[in-house]
DNA sequence: CACCTGTTATAATAAAGTTAGAACAGATTG
DNA sequence: CAATCTGTTCTAACTTTATTATAACAGGTG
């Protein structure tokens, strides 16, 4: 499992975690149907607590990106091929807004923003062009 | 000053503040020059601590959006011409990435996220078509 | 000189994050 | 069937962060 986590970073180590899964995820390297390591085998990897690791997957099924069959593991959700729900797309506008008007403050126009959108996009998803 | 601040949030309110802030200053409802209210009238207006409007105020000092003139107040630096460094092209890419993955797993495709980036963009800015 | 400013210090409280250990019960496997 | 692995739940302790509360200090302003 090719995660890394930073143990001083101020971001929460379920949430470092929770990001790096659905990254890997998002690139096809963890596939749907595909199941996810035991909380305690990849908390012991990472040198974590496995409640840590519990958050994180719990996370992830809130999102409704994994799903967590009680007693028995967790499996990754098929990407939707319907596309986004309402709700999730409000999500993203919601946590995407500040990052916009930060960018702008920092000087940078329409162009730039959706360049560094579609290289990261591109970084991620090959066939996105 | 039009901040609406949600007690209940996971956000914290210094966050919650912080880019409040940044959107008044990208979309010019705060302009380049103009003082920022003091820590204890912005404080008192919105029912929170000093020392909570503090925190917000530096932690936009720490990203060269605002300059705290000690002892007398803050004030709004200007907009970047010359564009962004690339410490603020790091940061946003960072926080970016893993919004974009997320959006991927969601079933979005690049014209879609695009797009969404786009409406925020003209959410902020008019004159960016 | 009053008043407002940010600064600093201390303190207390609450909430969040992390770790730890144990026990339970369903699922899996040999 | 028995051993093992799984997520679940519970309690507990600890650390850090966030928030509020006072108070005092010193420079800026009118």
């Amino acid at each position: 499992m090719f995660i890394q986590i930073e143990p001083t970073s101020e971001i929460p180590i379920y949430t470092q975690l929770a990001n790096q899964l659905i990254e890997l995820i998002a690139t096809g390297t963890l596939q749907t149907s595909e199941a996810l390591p035991s909380v305690r085998s990849l908390a012991a990897d990472l040198g974590v607590n496995m409640h840590t690791v519990n958050k994180a997957y719990h996370e992830l099924e809130k999102k409704n990106i994994i799903q967590i069959i009680p007693k028995s593991g967790a499996v990754v959700n098929e990407i939707s091929s319907t596309g986004p729900s309402d709700s999730q797309i409000e999500h993203i506008k919601q946590v995407m807004k500040p990052l916009i008007a930060e960018s702008i403050v920092y000087g940078m126009d329409k162009k730039q923003i959706l360049s560094i959108a579609t290289s990261l996009i591109s970084g991620i998803r090959r066939d996105e062009e």
